[in-house]
RNA sequence: GGCAUAUUGGUGAAGCGGUUCAACACACUGCCCUCUCAAGGCAGCAUUCACGGGUUCGAAUCCCGUAUAUGUCACCA
Protein backbone atom coordinates (compact mmCIF):
# COMPACT_ATOMS: atom_id res chain seq x y z
CA UNK A 1 0.00 0.00 0.00
CA UNK A 2 1.48 3.37 -0.91
CA UNK A 3 1.83 6.17 1.60
CA UNK A 4 -0.20 8.73 1.84
CA UNK A 5 0.05 11.79 4.18
CA UNK A 6 -1.72 14.89 4.88
CA UNK A 7 -0.60 18.70 6.08
CA UNK A 8 -4.02 19.49 8.01
CA UNK A 9 -3.47 23.17 8.82
CA UNK A 10 -6.49 25.49 9.91
CA UNK A 11 -6.83 28.67 8.26
CA UNK A 12 -6.46 31.08 11.53
CA UNK A 13 -3.69 32.89 10.50
CA UNK A 14 -0.45 33.09 8.62
CA UNK A 15 2.10 30.00 8.30
CA UNK A 16 4.60 29.94 10.94
CA UNK A 17 7.96 28.10 10.27
CA UNK A 18 7.27 25.36 12.79
CA UNK A 19 4.03 24.68 10.71
CA UNK A 20 5.62 24.88 7.35
CA UNK A 21 8.21 21.90 8.81
CA UNK A 22 5.55 20.12 9.53
CA UNK A 23 3.88 20.19 6.05
CA UNK A 24 7.49 19.65 4.45
CA UNK A 25 8.01 16.57 6.74
CA UNK A 26 4.65 15.06 5.65
CA UNK A 27 5.65 15.84 2.33
CA UNK A 28 9.34 14.20 2.23
CA UNK A 29 7.66 10.85 4.09
CA UNK A 30 4.62 10.71 0.91
CA UNK A 31 7.39 11.52 -1.36
CA UNK A 32 9.73 8.92 -0.07
CA UNK A 33 7.22 6.53 -1.85
CA UNK A 34 7.35 6.66 -5.50
CA UNK A 35 3.51 6.01 -5.44
CA UNK A 36 3.06 8.48 -2.17
CA UNK A 37 0.33 11.00 -2.03
CA UNK A 38 0.50 14.34 -0.01
CA UNK A 39 -2.72 15.88 0.77
CA UNK A 40 -3.73 19.30 1.88
CA UNK A 41 -6.73 19.64 4.27
CA UNK A 42 -8.34 22.41 5.39
CA UNK A 43 -9.51 21.90 8.90
CA UNK A 44 -11.93 24.98 9.68
CA UNK A 45 -14.13 23.40 12.21
CA UNK A 46 -13.42 26.25 14.48
CA UNK A 47 -16.08 28.97 12.91
CA UNK A 48 -14.87 31.27 15.80
CA UNK A 49 -11.32 31.53 15.08
CA UNK A 50 -11.43 31.35 10.77
CA UNK A 51 -9.17 34.57 9.83
CA UNK A 52 -9.92 35.92 6.07
CA UNK A 53 -7.25 35.39 3.83
CA UNK A 54 -5.65 32.53 5.63
CA UNK A 55 -6.58 29.61 3.21
CA UNK A 56 -4.53 31.56 0.55
CA UNK A 57 -1.59 31.91 2.95
CA UNK A 58 -1.45 28.57 2.69
CA UNK A 59 -2.16 27.60 -0.88
CA UNK A 60 1.00 30.41 -1.51
CA UNK A 61 3.24 29.69 0.89
CA UNK A 62 3.06 25.67 -0.53
CA UNK A 63 3.29 26.60 -3.81
CA UNK A 64 6.40 29.20 -3.08
CA UNK A 65 8.10 25.97 -1.37
CA UNK A 66 7.01 23.93 -3.98
CA UNK A 67 5.23 21.80 -1.36
CA UNK A 68 2.81 20.44 -4.48
CA UNK A 69 -0.16 18.70 -3.09
CA UNK A 70 -2.16 15.76 -5.03
CA UNK A 71 -5.08 16.19 -3.34
CA UNK A 72 -6.99 18.78 -1.84
CA UNK A 73 -9.45 21.47 -1.75
CA UNK A 74 -8.34 23.02 -5.32
CA UNK A 75 -6.97 20.32 -7.19
CA UNK A 76 -9.75 18.05 -5.91
CA UNK A 77 -9.20 13.93 -5.49
CA UNK A 78 -11.04 11.00 -4.71
CA UNK A 79 -12.10 11.32 -1.30
CA UNK A 80 -12.55 14.69 -1.04
CA UNK A 81 -13.99 17.33 -0.37
CA UNK A 82 -10.65 18.30 1.68
CA UNK A 83 -12.32 21.36 3.43
CA UNK A 84 -13.77 19.89 7.07
CA UNK A 85 -16.89 22.89 6.91
CA UNK A 86 -17.96 21.50 3.83
CA UNK A 87 -17.65 17.54 4.86
CA UNK A 88 -19.98 18.80 8.03
CA UNK A 89 -22.37 19.98 5.73
CA UNK A 90 -22.76 16.10 4.10
CA UNK A 91 -23.64 15.25 7.41
CA UNK A 92 -21.17 12.73 8.14
CA UNK A 93 -19.19 13.27 11.42
CA UNK A 94 -22.57 12.93 12.79
CA UNK A 95 -23.23 9.93 11.05
CA UNK A 96 -20.02 8.44 12.10
CA UNK A 97 -20.62 10.02 15.88
CA UNK A 98 -23.51 7.82 15.83
CA UNK A 99 -22.21 5.01 14.74
CA UNK A 100 -19.50 5.09 17.64
CA UNK A 101 -22.13 5.32 20.49
CA UNK A 102 -24.06 2.28 19.10
CA UNK A 103 -20.38 0.71 19.09
CA UNK A 104 -20.38 1.96 22.97
CA UNK A 105 -17.19 4.32 21.89
CA UNK A 106 -19.04 7.58 22.80
CA UNK A 107 -22.51 8.66 24.62
CA UNK A 108 -25.14 11.82 24.40
CA UNK A 109 -24.10 14.37 26.90
CA UNK A 110 -26.57 16.68 27.98
CA UNK A 111 -24.72 18.20 30.78
CA UNK A 112 -25.02 22.14 30.37
CA UNK A 113 -21.38 24.44 31.21
CA UNK A 114 -22.29 25.71 34.22
CA UNK A 115 -22.74 22.11 35.78
CA UNK A 116 -19.39 20.84 34.52
CA UNK A 117 -17.45 24.25 35.54
CA UNK A 118 -18.84 23.67 38.97
CA UNK A 119 -17.75 20.26 38.76
CA UNK A 120 -14.58 20.64 37.62
CA UNK A 121 -13.86 23.60 40.02
CA UNK A 122 -14.97 21.55 43.14
CA UNK A 123 -12.73 18.31 41.67
CA UNK A 124 -9.70 17.47 43.60
CA UNK A 125 -7.31 18.63 40.59
CA UNK A 126 -4.30 16.77 42.16
CA UNK A 127 -6.27 13.05 41.97
CA UNK A 128 -4.48 12.92 38.62
CA UNK A 129 -7.52 11.35 37.35
CA UNK A 130 -10.13 12.71 34.60
CA UNK A 131 -11.36 16.20 35.36
CA UNK A 132 -14.52 15.24 34.68
CA UNK A 133 -16.82 12.26 35.48
CA UNK A 134 -19.96 12.61 32.78
CA UNK A 135 -22.80 11.36 34.58
CA UNK A 136 -24.36 11.32 30.98
CA UNK A 137 -22.78 8.44 30.67
CA UNK A 138 -24.70 6.34 32.70
CA UNK A 139 -27.84 6.95 31.15
CA UNK A 140 -29.94 4.49 29.42
CA UNK A 141 -28.75 4.77 25.64
CA UNK A 142 -32.55 4.48 24.43
CA UNK A 143 -33.40 7.41 27.04
CA UNK A 144 -30.41 9.45 25.55
CA UNK A 145 -31.42 8.80 22.07
CA UNK A 146 -34.92 10.30 22.87
CA UNK A 147 -34.07 13.33 24.05
CA UNK A 148 -31.45 13.91 21.82
CA UNK A 149 -33.97 13.72 19.06
CA UNK A 150 -36.44 15.12 20.56
CA UNK A 151 -34.50 18.36 20.69
CA UNK A 152 -32.69 18.94 23.66
CA UNK A 153 -29.42 20.10 23.38
CA UNK A 154 -26.38 17.91 23.31
CA UNK A 155 -22.48 16.95 22.73
CA UNK A 156 -21.56 13.89 22.08
CA UNK A 157 -18.46 12.95 23.99
CA UNK A 158 -16.01 10.36 23.79
CA UNK A 159 -16.72 7.45 26.50
CA UNK A 160 -13.57 6.11 27.69
CA UNK A 161 -13.03 2.73 30.52
CA UNK A 162 -11.63 4.15 34.01
CA UNK A 163 -9.83 1.45 34.27
CA UNK A 164 -6.84 -0.09 32.02
CA UNK A 165 -4.02 1.67 29.77
CA UNK A 166 -3.79 2.65 26.29
CA UNK A 167 -0.74 2.65 24.23
CA UNK A 168 0.45 3.15 20.91
CA UNK A 169 3.61 3.55 18.92
CA UNK A 170 5.38 6.58 17.73
CA UNK A 171 7.93 6.66 15.18
CA UNK A 172 10.02 8.88 16.68
CA UNK A 173 9.15 8.87 20.83
CA UNK A 174 8.43 5.21 20.63
CA UNK A 175 5.95 3.42 22.97
CA UNK A 176 3.99 5.06 25.12
CA UNK A 177 1.42 4.51 27.67
CA UNK A 178 -1.15 5.93 29.36
CA UNK A 179 -3.53 4.91 32.36
CA UNK A 180 -7.43 5.14 31.46
CA UNK A 181 -8.32 6.98 34.14
CA UNK A 182 -6.63 10.13 33.46
CA UNK A 183 -7.95 10.54 29.99
CA UNK A 184 -10.91 12.96 29.24
CA UNK A 185 -14.02 12.07 27.77
CA UNK A 186 -13.45 14.81 25.35
CA UNK A 187 -16.39 16.55 23.36
CA UNK A 188 -16.53 14.59 19.86
CA UNK A 189 -19.83 16.79 18.54
CA UNK A 190 -20.47 20.17 19.69
CA UNK A 191 -23.52 22.04 20.54
CA UNK A 192 -23.56 23.22 17.34
CA UNK A 193 -23.51 20.44 15.46
CA UNK A 194 -19.98 20.78 14.30
CA UNK A 195 -17.15 17.82 15.32
CA UNK A 196 -14.47 19.05 17.12
CA UNK A 197 -10.30 18.46 15.91
CA UNK A 198 -10.59 15.34 17.87
CA UNK A 199 -12.93 13.44 15.92
CA UNK A 200 -13.02 15.01 13.03
CA UNK A 201 -9.23 14.16 12.22
CA UNK A 202 -9.25 11.07 13.20
CA UNK A 203 -12.67 10.02 11.14
CA UNK A 204 -11.21 12.07 8.31
CA UNK A 205 -7.43 10.45 8.58
CA UNK A 206 -9.20 6.84 7.90
CA UNK A 207 -11.98 7.80 5.35
CA UNK A 208 -8.94 9.92 3.33
CA UNK A 209 -6.64 6.53 3.72
CA UNK A 210 -3.85 8.89 5.67
CA UNK A 211 -1.19 5.87 6.09
CA UNK A 212 1.27 8.45 8.00
CA UNK A 213 -0.33 10.51 10.59
CA UNK A 214 2.50 14.03 10.95
CA UNK A 215 1.76 16.58 13.36
CA UNK A 216 3.70 18.17 16.28
CA UNK A 217 3.97 15.99 19.86
CA UNK A 218 1.51 18.48 21.24
CA UNK A 219 -0.72 15.81 20.55
CA UNK A 220 1.09 12.82 21.91
CA UNK A 221 -1.24 13.35 24.25
CA UNK A 222 -3.79 12.81 23.08
CA UNK A 223 -2.99 10.38 20.39
CA UNK A 224 -4.22 7.70 23.13
CA UNK A 225 -7.73 8.87 22.86
CA UNK A 226 -7.86 8.81 19.09
CA UNK A 227 -6.67 5.40 18.79
CA UNK A 228 -9.65 4.11 21.58
CA UNK A 229 -11.66 5.55 18.58
CA UNK A 230 -10.30 3.90 15.79
CA UNK A 231 -10.00 0.57 18.27
CA UNK A 232 -13.70 1.42 18.51
CA UNK A 233 -14.94 1.29 14.87
CA UNK A 234 -12.68 -1.61 14.55
CA UNK A 235 -10.26 0.57 11.79
CA UNK A 236 -6.73 -0.01 11.01
CA UNK A 237 -4.65 2.50 12.99
CA UNK A 238 -1.66 4.72 11.43
CA UNK A 239 1.86 5.36 11.92
CA UNK A 240 1.96 7.99 14.12
CA UNK A 241 5.13 10.56 13.78
CA UNK A 242 4.98 13.41 16.22
CA UNK A 243 7.39 16.30 15.80
CA UNK A 244 9.39 18.40 18.26
CA UNK A 245 8.41 21.63 18.52
CA UNK A 246 10.62 24.23 16.46
CA UNK A 247 11.59 27.07 19.57
CA UNK A 248 12.54 30.91 19.80
CA UNK A 249 14.59 29.94 22.55
CA UNK A 250 15.10 27.40 24.95
CA UNK A 251 11.61 28.34 26.87
CA UNK A 252 9.03 29.19 23.95
CA UNK A 253 7.88 27.83 20.92
CA UNK A 254 8.03 30.19 17.87
CA UNK A 255 5.29 31.76 17.37
CA UNK A 256 3.51 34.50 15.97
CA UNK A 257 2.69 36.24 19.77
CA UNK A 258 6.05 36.51 20.36
CA UNK A 259 6.56 38.56 16.93
CA UNK A 260 8.72 35.61 15.36
CA UNK A 261 8.79 35.53 11.78
CA UNK A 262 6.75 34.00 9.98
CA UNK A 263 7.51 32.58 6.29
CA UNK A 264 6.17 35.80 4.53
CA UNK A 265 8.55 37.54 6.80
CA UNK A 266 11.34 35.44 5.55
CA UNK A 267 10.87 36.50 2.72
CA UNK A 268 10.60 39.92 2.49
CA UNK A 269 14.00 39.58 5.02
CA UNK A 270 15.55 38.31 1.67
CA UNK A 271 16.21 34.49 2.20
CA UNK A 272 15.33 32.11 -0.82
CA UNK A 273 12.34 29.72 -0.49
CA UNK A 274 14.84 26.76 -1.39
CA UNK A 275 17.24 27.70 1.77
CA UNK A 276 14.43 28.25 4.43
CA UNK A 277 12.91 24.68 3.15
CA UNK A 278 16.48 23.37 3.48
CA UNK A 279 17.05 25.02 6.67
CA UNK A 280 14.04 23.84 8.07
CA UNK A 281 14.44 20.89 7.08
CA UNK A 282 17.01 20.31 9.49
CA UNK A 283 15.17 21.62 12.51
CA UNK A 284 15.07 18.08 14.52
CA UNK A 285 16.28 15.61 11.94
CA UNK A 286 19.55 15.20 10.40
CA UNK A 287 20.98 13.32 7.42
CA UNK A 288 22.86 10.17 7.78
CA UNK A 289 26.36 11.99 6.19
CA UNK A 290 27.45 15.15 6.37
CA UNK A 291 25.09 17.16 3.37
CA UNK A 292 23.76 20.15 4.31
CA UNK A 293 22.60 21.80 1.37
CA UNK A 294 19.67 20.05 0.07
CA UNK A 295 17.12 20.52 -3.00
CA UNK A 296 13.55 19.56 -2.27
CA UNK A 297 14.34 16.07 -4.74
CA UNK A 298 16.94 15.78 -2.95
CA UNK A 299 15.51 16.03 0.76
CA UNK A 300 12.79 13.32 -0.65
CA UNK A 301 15.79 10.90 -1.33
CA UNK A 302 17.78 11.16 2.18
CA UNK A 303 14.83 12.31 4.52
CA UNK A 304 14.35 9.30 7.18
CA UNK A 305 11.74 9.42 10.03
CA UNK A 306 14.73 7.52 12.45
CA UNK A 307 16.48 10.10 12.41
CA UNK A 308 13.79 12.66 13.98
CA UNK A 309 15.05 13.68 17.25
CA UNK A 310 13.18 14.41 20.20
CA UNK A 311 14.24 17.44 21.40
CA UNK A 312 13.02 21.12 20.49
CA UNK A 313 15.15 22.90 17.93
CA UNK A 314 16.36 26.67 18.18
CA UNK A 315 15.59 28.39 15.12
CA UNK A 316 19.09 30.11 14.49
CA UNK A 317 18.62 33.08 11.94
CA UNK A 318 22.34 32.99 12.21
CA UNK A 319 22.50 29.54 10.16
CA UNK A 320 20.10 30.50 8.24
CA UNK A 321 21.33 33.41 6.96
CA UNK A 322 24.37 31.30 6.29
CA UNK A 323 22.56 28.98 4.56
CA UNK A 324 21.19 31.03 2.43
CA UNK A 325 24.42 32.83 1.41
CA UNK A 326 25.84 29.27 0.35
CA UNK A 327 22.68 28.71 -1.86
CA UNK A 328 23.21 32.20 -3.45
CA UNK A 329 26.84 31.95 -4.16
CA UNK A 330 25.45 27.98 -5.75
CA UNK A 331 23.32 29.95 -8.37
CA UNK A 332 24.55 30.28 -12.05
CA UNK A 333 25.46 33.82 -12.65
CA UNK A 334 22.59 34.57 -15.14
CA UNK A 335 19.70 33.38 -12.97
CA UNK A 336 21.73 34.85 -9.80
CA UNK A 337 21.52 37.88 -11.90
CA UNK A 338 17.80 37.55 -13.03
CA UNK A 339 17.03 37.11 -9.18
CA UNK A 340 19.36 40.13 -7.40
CA UNK A 341 18.68 42.70 -10.03
CA UNK A 342 15.78 44.44 -8.71
CA UNK A 343 17.82 44.82 -5.13
CA UNK A 344 20.85 46.11 -7.39
CA UNK A 345 18.77 48.55 -9.17
CA UNK A 346 17.37 50.06 -5.72
CA UNK A 347 20.63 51.30 -4.88
CA UNK A 348 22.28 51.39 -8.32
CA UNK A 349 20.56 53.97 -10.48
CA UNK A 350 23.31 55.03 -12.82
CA UNK A 351 24.18 53.44 -15.69
CA UNK A 352 26.90 50.92 -14.92
CA UNK A 353 27.03 47.48 -15.88
CA UNK A 354 24.57 45.19 -13.76
CA UNK A 355 26.22 42.70 -14.49
CA UNK A 356 30.07 42.83 -12.91
CA UNK A 357 27.97 44.24 -9.96
CA UNK A 358 26.37 41.45 -9.61
CA UNK A 359 28.90 38.81 -9.82
CA UNK A 360 30.84 40.77 -7.17
CA UNK A 361 28.29 40.85 -4.64
CA UNK A 362 27.23 36.90 -5.38
CA UNK A 363 30.43 35.84 -3.53
CA UNK A 364 29.58 38.37 -0.79
CA UNK A 365 25.91 38.94 0.08
CA UNK A 366 24.00 36.19 2.58
CA UNK A 367 20.70 37.75 2.12
CA UNK A 368 18.84 40.16 -0.81
CA UNK A 369 17.96 42.48 1.21
CA UNK A 370 21.60 43.40 2.20
CA UNK A 371 22.14 43.83 -0.94
CA UNK A 372 21.07 47.60 -2.01
CA UNK A 373 22.99 49.10 1.09
CA UNK A 374 26.34 47.57 0.35
CA UNK A 375 26.20 49.46 -3.13
CA UNK A 376 25.13 52.56 -2.54
CA UNK A 377 28.66 53.77 -3.03
CA UNK A 378 27.98 53.32 -6.61
CA UNK A 379 25.49 56.31 -7.42
CA UNK A 380 27.24 59.10 -4.72
CA UNK A 381 30.55 58.59 -3.18
CA UNK A 382 29.97 58.58 0.38
CA UNK A 383 31.85 61.00 2.62
CA UNK A 384 34.10 59.45 4.81
CA UNK A 385 36.92 59.33 7.56
CA UNK A 386 40.58 58.95 6.72
CA UNK A 387 40.72 57.08 9.59
CA UNK A 388 39.29 54.07 7.22
CA UNK A 389 43.19 53.82 5.49
CA UNK A 390 43.89 52.54 9.17
CA UNK A 391 43.81 48.43 8.54
CA UNK A 392 45.75 46.82 11.20
CA UNK A 393 46.23 43.00 9.09
CA UNK A 394 46.85 45.10 5.41
CA UNK A 395 49.05 47.44 8.14
CA UNK A 396 48.22 50.61 6.35
CA UNK A 397 47.53 54.01 7.67
CA UNK A 398 46.77 57.01 5.86
CA UNK A 399 50.35 57.99 5.40
CA UNK A 400 51.35 54.90 3.46
CA UNK A 401 47.92 55.30 1.36
CA UNK A 402 48.59 58.68 0.18
CA UNK A 403 52.40 57.39 -0.87
CA UNK A 404 50.18 54.33 -2.67
CA UNK A 405 47.24 56.33 -4.05
CA UNK A 406 49.51 58.88 -5.77
CA UNK A 407 51.13 55.99 -7.52
CA UNK A 408 48.12 54.41 -8.57
CA UNK A 409 46.93 58.23 -9.80
CA UNK A 410 49.96 58.60 -12.05
CA UNK A 411 49.47 54.99 -13.35
CA UNK A 412 45.79 55.52 -14.23
CA UNK A 413 46.18 58.84 -15.54
CA UNK A 414 47.62 57.41 -18.11
CA UNK A 415 45.83 54.35 -19.18
CA UNK A 416 43.64 54.05 -21.85
CA UNK A 417 42.51 50.85 -22.03
CA UNK A 418 40.17 50.41 -19.10
CA UNK A 419 39.85 47.03 -18.90
CA UNK A 420 39.75 44.76 -16.35
CA UNK A 421 42.74 42.95 -17.57
CA UNK A 422 44.64 46.45 -18.14
CA UNK A 423 44.03 47.69 -15.01
CA UNK A 424 44.95 44.71 -13.21
CA UNK A 425 48.37 44.94 -14.89
CA UNK A 426 48.42 48.29 -14.20
CA UNK A 427 47.82 48.38 -10.87
CA UNK A 428 49.25 45.35 -9.87
CA UNK A 429 52.74 46.29 -11.20
CA UNK A 430 52.83 49.00 -8.45
CA UNK A 431 53.57 46.73 -4.94
CA UNK A 432 55.87 45.26 -7.12
CA UNK A 433 57.57 48.39 -7.89
CA UNK A 434 57.32 50.22 -4.47
CA UNK A 435 58.32 47.13 -2.40
CA UNK A 436 55.24 46.41 -0.67
CA UNK A 437 52.30 44.27 -0.23
CA UNK A 438 49.63 44.19 -2.56
CA UNK A 439 46.80 44.87 -0.19
CA UNK A 440 48.78 48.23 0.68
CA UNK A 441 47.97 49.59 -2.63
CA UNK A 442 44.70 47.98 -3.27
CA UNK A 443 43.12 48.31 -0.17
CA UNK A 444 43.41 52.36 0.11
CA UNK A 445 42.93 52.31 -3.67
CA UNK A 446 39.45 50.70 -2.80
CA UNK A 447 38.88 53.15 0.34
CA UNK A 448 39.64 56.34 -1.94
CA UNK A 449 36.78 55.20 -4.91
CA UNK A 450 34.51 53.64 -2.85
CA UNK A 451 34.21 55.12 0.41
CA UNK A 452 34.39 51.93 2.24
CA UNK A 453 36.58 49.38 3.77
CA UNK A 454 35.01 46.72 2.69
CA UNK A 455 32.83 46.16 -0.76
CA UNK A 456 31.62 43.56 -3.01
CA UNK A 457 34.24 43.32 -5.68
CA UNK A 458 37.93 44.08 -5.42
CA UNK A 459 39.26 47.63 -5.93
CA UNK A 460 40.20 46.24 -9.75
CA UNK A 461 36.44 45.63 -10.10
CA UNK A 462 35.17 48.65 -8.80
CA UNK A 463 37.52 50.96 -11.17
CA UNK A 464 36.32 49.11 -13.99
CA UNK A 465 32.93 49.10 -13.40
CA UNK A 466 32.82 53.01 -11.77
CA UNK A 467 34.98 53.94 -15.65
CA UNK A 468 38.14 56.15 -16.43
CA UNK A 469 36.64 59.06 -15.15
CA UNK A 470 35.10 58.62 -12.33
CA UNK A 471 37.46 56.88 -10.64
CA UNK A 472 40.06 59.70 -11.13
CA UNK A 473 37.63 62.41 -9.86
CA UNK A 474 37.36 59.96 -6.65
CA UNK A 475 40.56 59.19 -6.23
CA UNK A 476 42.06 62.72 -7.03
CA UNK A 477 39.47 64.02 -4.20
CA UNK A 478 40.66 61.42 -1.84
CA UNK A 479 44.35 62.16 -2.04
CA UNK A 480 43.33 65.89 -1.32
CA UNK A 481 41.49 64.59 1.13
CA UNK A 482 44.68 62.61 2.43
CA UNK A 483 46.73 66.02 2.15
CA UNK A 484 44.57 68.53 3.77
CA UNK A 485 44.63 66.66 7.07
C1' G B 1 -0.72 19.40 40.74
C1' G B 2 -1.61 14.54 37.60
C1' C B 3 0.02 12.40 33.19
C1' A B 4 3.42 12.34 28.99
C1' U B 5 8.09 13.44 26.74
C1' A B 6 12.84 15.19 26.89
C1' U B 7 18.04 16.95 28.96
C1' U B 8 25.31 16.01 24.48
C1' G B 9 29.53 22.84 23.61
C1' G B 10 27.04 29.66 22.36
C1' U B 11 23.51 27.13 18.29
C1' G B 12 21.82 22.86 15.08
C1' A B 13 23.50 18.11 16.16
C1' A B 14 26.15 12.76 15.31
C1' G B 15 26.83 8.89 18.50
C1' C B 16 22.16 4.59 21.19
C1' G B 17 27.21 -0.75 25.81
C1' G B 18 33.50 -1.50 24.08
C1' U B 19 38.79 -0.75 18.24
C1' U B 20 39.68 7.56 19.57
C1' C B 21 32.64 8.27 21.72
C1' A B 22 32.56 13.07 21.78
C1' A B 23 31.68 13.47 14.18
C1' C B 24 29.88 17.35 11.08
C1' A B 25 27.93 22.36 10.38
C1' C B 26 26.92 27.55 12.16
C1' A B 27 29.09 31.18 15.30
C1' C B 28 33.76 32.65 17.51
C1' U B 29 39.43 33.01 17.51
C1' G B 30 44.09 32.61 14.87
C1' C B 31 46.83 31.58 10.46
C1' C B 32 47.23 30.89 4.98
C1' C B 33 45.94 32.27 0.17
C1' U B 34 43.72 34.44 -4.57
C1' C B 35 44.27 41.86 -6.49
C1' U B 36 41.43 44.05 -0.92
C1' C B 37 37.04 42.85 2.48
C1' A B 38 34.04 38.72 1.69
C1' A B 39 34.35 33.80 -0.15
C1' G B 40 37.84 29.53 0.12
C1' G B 41 41.71 26.54 2.82
C1' C B 42 43.99 25.18 7.57
C1' A B 43 44.02 25.15 12.86
C1' G B 44 41.84 26.05 17.80
C1' C B 45 37.31 25.84 20.54
C1' A B 46 32.81 20.05 25.51
C1' U B 47 39.24 15.68 29.69
C1' U B 48 33.17 15.26 28.84
C1' C B 49 27.64 14.18 27.55
C1' A B 50 21.77 18.15 33.59
C1' C B 51 22.87 16.16 38.68
C1' G B 52 23.11 11.85 42.24
C1' G B 53 23.09 6.77 42.71
C1' G B 54 23.08 1.80 40.55
C1' U B 55 23.84 -2.40 36.73
C1' U B 56 28.39 -3.95 34.02
C1' C B 57 35.04 -6.14 33.15
C1' G B 58 33.39 -1.52 30.60
C1' A B 59 28.03 3.80 30.05
C1' A B 60 26.90 9.89 26.95
C1' U B 61 24.74 5.15 25.61
C1' C B 62 20.82 0.43 30.34
C1' C B 63 18.02 1.15 35.36
C1' C B 64 16.34 4.25 39.58
C1' G B 65 15.92 9.00 41.94
C1' U B 66 16.43 14.50 41.84
C1' A B 67 16.37 18.97 39.12
C1' U B 68 14.96 21.55 34.92
C1' A B 69 12.29 22.26 30.33
C1' U B 70 8.30 21.43 27.06
C1' G B 71 3.46 19.43 26.05
C1' U B 72 -1.37 18.10 27.85
C1' C B 73 -5.47 18.11 31.37
C1' A B 74 -11.22 23.31 26.16
C1' C B 75 -17.98 22.51 23.06
C1' C B 76 -9.06 25.33 19.99
C1' A B 77 -6.78 22.99 16.53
Amino acid sequence: MSIRTRFAPSPTGYMHIGNLRTALWAYLIAKKDPEGVFILRIEDTDQGRLVEGATDIIYDTMRECGLKHDEGPDVGGPVGPYVQSERVRSGLYMDYAKKLIRLGGAHYCFCDEKTIEQAKAAKDVTDGNRSYDDPCRLLDPEEAERRAESGEPFVIRQTIPSEGTTSFDDEVFGTITVDNSTLDEQVLIKSDGFPTYNFANVIDDHLMGITDVVRGMEYLSSTPKYNLIYDAFGWDKPRYIHCPPVMKDEHSKLSKRNGDASFQDLMKKGYLPEAVLNYIAMLGWSPENNQEIFTLDELVKAFNVKHIGQNGAIFDPVKLTSINGLWLRGMDPESYFQLVEPYIREAVKKDYDLRKIASGVQQRANTLVEIPPMLDFYDTFPAYSNDLYFNKKMKTNPEISLVSLKECLTALLNLNDWSFDALHETLMALPAKMGIKNGQVLFPLRVAISGKQSTPGGAIEIAEILGKEETLRRLKSSIQQLENQ
